[in-house]
DNA sequence: ATCATCTAGGTGCAGTATGCATATAGATGA
DNA sequence: TCATCTATATGCATACTGCACCTAGATGAT
């Protein structure tokens, strides 16, 4: 995966939505151990696009869940290339887990609050609506 | 609207979806000019609770919106009270309202296959599943 | 008058989140 | 031996947010 953290696109609003990549790291080690630089490529599973975040981003939530509990480490040798830092879930990561996943439940509903008025508002001042 | 800007609770997840304040506030004055704390109180109406944000957060994100062009301002007297600084959606600000729109529809599809992957994955290891 | 309170806008600081650049280093193959 | 891939990590700059705090006009009660 070569040349992989080059390419953030900024095609997004700068005060933007956050991508929510800790709750992704989460559930990815529900699934079983594993470390930074697979985890980075499993996260394409969540649509993220190419690229889905700088690795630098990843190791730094993966060592803050370690230093919080949710998840710990051990040093790995692979079959191939250099050594791997391989995470696994804790039992307080799992509930961490499902904390998140009920925080982005409420963040749906908030947003499709926002769609909602956002519809409403535009039937009404049909003027300027989205003539894309 | 005394002591507002206590009480910011943190019952959420310290790494989160940040809260979408930007685009409500674009919304809120693409429906007419109005004024920081005016906004405040009117962003309830996106069901982000009681307290939706700190007023300092908004009039910061007020004026970045106008340094980029996106509003623009000016000071009126009111009825009653201290004089208001007066904000208003400029044509280049109604784009960028569409531009994150369209943002957060892939915001939300994002979400949604986040959600679609616990659901399967929890169907398999049912062990764990959410026994709240 | 003056005092508390409400309305309205604002700054300073700290903590956190993130992207980009860069460093380190083992493994692998040309 | 040299480039490339794999793998982890740090430094720096920028951005977002909450909390504390400040300024100041308006309003009503005492």
């Amino acid at each position: 995966m070569p040349g992989r953290r080059r390419g953030a696109v900024h095609n997004r609003c700068g005060r933007r939505i956050n991508r929510f990549l800790e709750p992704c790291l989460l559930l990815l080690l529900h699934g079983g151990e594993s470390y930074g630089y697979q985890l980075l490529e499993n996260l394409e599973r969540f649509g993220f696009g190419e690229d889905p975040a700088d690795s630098s981003t990843i190791y730094r939530i993966l060592r803050s869940l370690e230093n919080r509990g949710f998840v710990s480490s051990r040093w790995a040798e692979g079959d191939s290339g250099p050594a791997r830092r391989v995470y696994s879930l804790s039992p307080a990561g799992d509930g961490y887990l499902q904390t998140w996943v009920r925080d982005l439940e409420e963040t749906d509903r908030i947003l499709h609050r926002f769609f909602s008025e956002y519809r409403n508002h535009m039937e009404l001042h049909h003027s300027s609506g989205r003539e894309t």
